[in-house]
DNA sequence: TTGTAAGCGTTATCAT
DNA sequence: ATGATAACGCTTACAA
């Protein structure tokens, strides 16, 4: 089977209790006993059990990851900026779906429980004060990304939302659009839709802009979505522009627009949210709203291991957006 | 701290041998004996620590993934692929990233072994003969995923590089066209690099056409790549059509096609490579070569936990490519 | 059907 | 500076 440190110690005639120290850096013993052992480490082609090392000090160095099967798009960015901090510390990460709108959450965490990790980071998926409770319950430090919980007690990194897409259509305002319609959002999640439905609509209302119901097509975020809601807009009122709940969506509605003989942003501006790979490399670039998904995995994932690490309390952030101003925008003449 | 199998056996007046035994539904107890147990483990909140297991059982149901740090496009699909089958044997997965060109590949395989994973499976990064041997001596199962090992002789599940390419001139070949340029390709990429040149190259020859190099623009398979690329035939040659090492540099080539003015597919005919999801959601949707990446993590996995269970050997696989036509591409007349 | 006890590979506490 | 040795939480013969 695979070398322990029995083996090793064996071989370089000390006990295990040194080749333990030895091989964890912890001083206490001389430079020729540490190279004997580093040697007989080397000759026999030793890994450490990390498993053995759990076990007593009750510690993994591992961080779990639950995301949402949908969450591809944006997936690798957080992923990435997590991973990449962790790496950094020494802490591997162990990743899971949760399946759509997260309905295997409390089998994700079973799993990160099981595996003791010794920090759980949860992507994009809403806690209700049920599913709040049980993460509570774990007493595994935990952290939100892009989400909350209903109390909004568990800490979390994420964009206001609301602030966001108010943001997003009063440019559209500015750049002197009345008849603006808004893509995709699906109004019951608490998350990514209520917030951002209502940045919408008081944003319209602060600028004296009659709510046109027409205009609002729920969806569920996806490029699908989008073009359902263009085809929609075919046949019904036609807005000069469009905020949308994704980037996706903007796309969905950008590929209907085409075939209808419409073109962005001369006869129809779009604005899209979350600023993807797509939104830049597409033609026309898209004008977006940016969510830092990188940083915000980064900066989670370091928040985690600091409170892990220092026992120092875990507080919330609202990571700033961007309005990426692209190609997709037309300012029209008043 | 947590709750132990000593606890429940204390609490339900077993061994914990009998409180293993039921916890792992291995039979042999009656079904008041199981009832108590498993109803004193509820009670504690009680979590199975997988660690302990691991190290008598010398499994940890763990799958390692490693993969590049740039391949951000397609990480998605293969990564879900491999977590959806995992999920179903009850494997975990712990994700590492190699950083770019897999410079840090043998950290993360020394990683992987600490944690005595079940199986590896490496994902595009390419295995020079040090490389492969370092994995074989790991013993440990091993898949590599879009690419290969120097002597091919470690199992590989991939697309054939040589043939999609060839696939993709020879199309736009048979749709006339005869200035055909290839973009983005790094020549000295042994997996994704070399075949697909001397795929396009050789289909040229077969043809007849002739090789002009000055419609060669090497690159990294990157949106930049595309651009300038497409920057490089806007001054030299202007081919009639141009196949991408990616779909990125496709993206890449027909954005600095369209602020030139020119349009595709109507002036000039693309073809991208890979599939990724921007490949349909841009306008007009991209015609491309597509690999099966969600398959290609989930059948890679399937066979991998086989070779773990069954002890079945690994065989390599040639995944086929499929061309996506879209509407990128024109039919010249002759 | 159930219990006893010996590991699994480490770390960590005491001695020496 | 080094060594014995008792945990850590679980599985698994072997007994009963």
């Amino acid at each position: 089977m695979a070398t322990t440190i029995k083996d090793i110690a064996r071989r370089a005639n000390v006990s295990t209790a040194t080749v333990s120290r030895v091989i964890n850096d912890i001083g206490g013993y001389g430079d020729e006993t540490r190279d004997r052992v580093l040697a007989a480490a080397k000759e026999l082609g030793y890994y450490k059990n990390e498993a053995a090392t759990s076990l007593v000090t009750n510690k993994t160095k591992t961080i779990g990851i639950i995301i949402p099967d949908v969450s591809t798009s944006f997936y690798g960015n957080i992923v990435t900026g997590i991973e990449d901090i962790a790496y950094d510390y020494g802490y591997s990460v162990i990743l899971t779906h949760a399946g759509v709108e997260g309905k295997r959450l409390v089998d994700s965490l079973k799993l990160m429980v099981n595996r003791r990790v010794d920090g759980i980071m949860i992507v994009s998926i809403y806690l209700n004060q049920e599913r709040q409770e049980l993460v509570r319950q774990l007493g595994v430090p935990t952290i939100l990304l892009s989400t909350i919980s209903e109390d909004k007690q568990l800490p979390y990194i994420k964009v206001d939302d609301y602030e966001a897409m108010y943001h997003a259509t009063h440019y559209l305002i500015q750049q002197n659009h009345q008849k603006i319609a808004l893509a995709g959002i699906n109004p019951d999640d608490a998350v990514a839709g209520k917030p951002r439905l209502a940045g919408y609509l008081n944003c319209l209302e602060d600028n004296q802009l009659a709510v046109d119901d027409s205009l609002i097509v729920f969806g569920d975020f996806s490029f699908e979505s989008g073009q359902q809601a263009m085809k929609q807009y075919l046949h019904q009122t036609m807005p000069t522009a469009i905020v949308c709940a994704s980037d996706d969506v903007a796309l969905g509605v950008i590929s209907v627009a085409h075939q209808a003989g419409i073109r962005v942003p001369e006869q129809l501006s779009v604005v899209g949210y979350d600023d993807t790979s797509i939104a830049w490399m597409t033609t026309p670039p898209l004008t977006t709203i940016a969510q830092p998904f990188y940083e915000m995995g980064a900066r989670g994932c370091q928040r985690l291991i600091h409170s892990i690490t220092k026992k120092q309390v875990m507080t919330s952030e609202i990571i700033p957006f961007e309005l990426k101003e692209r190609q997709t925008v037309r300012k029209l003449a008043r």
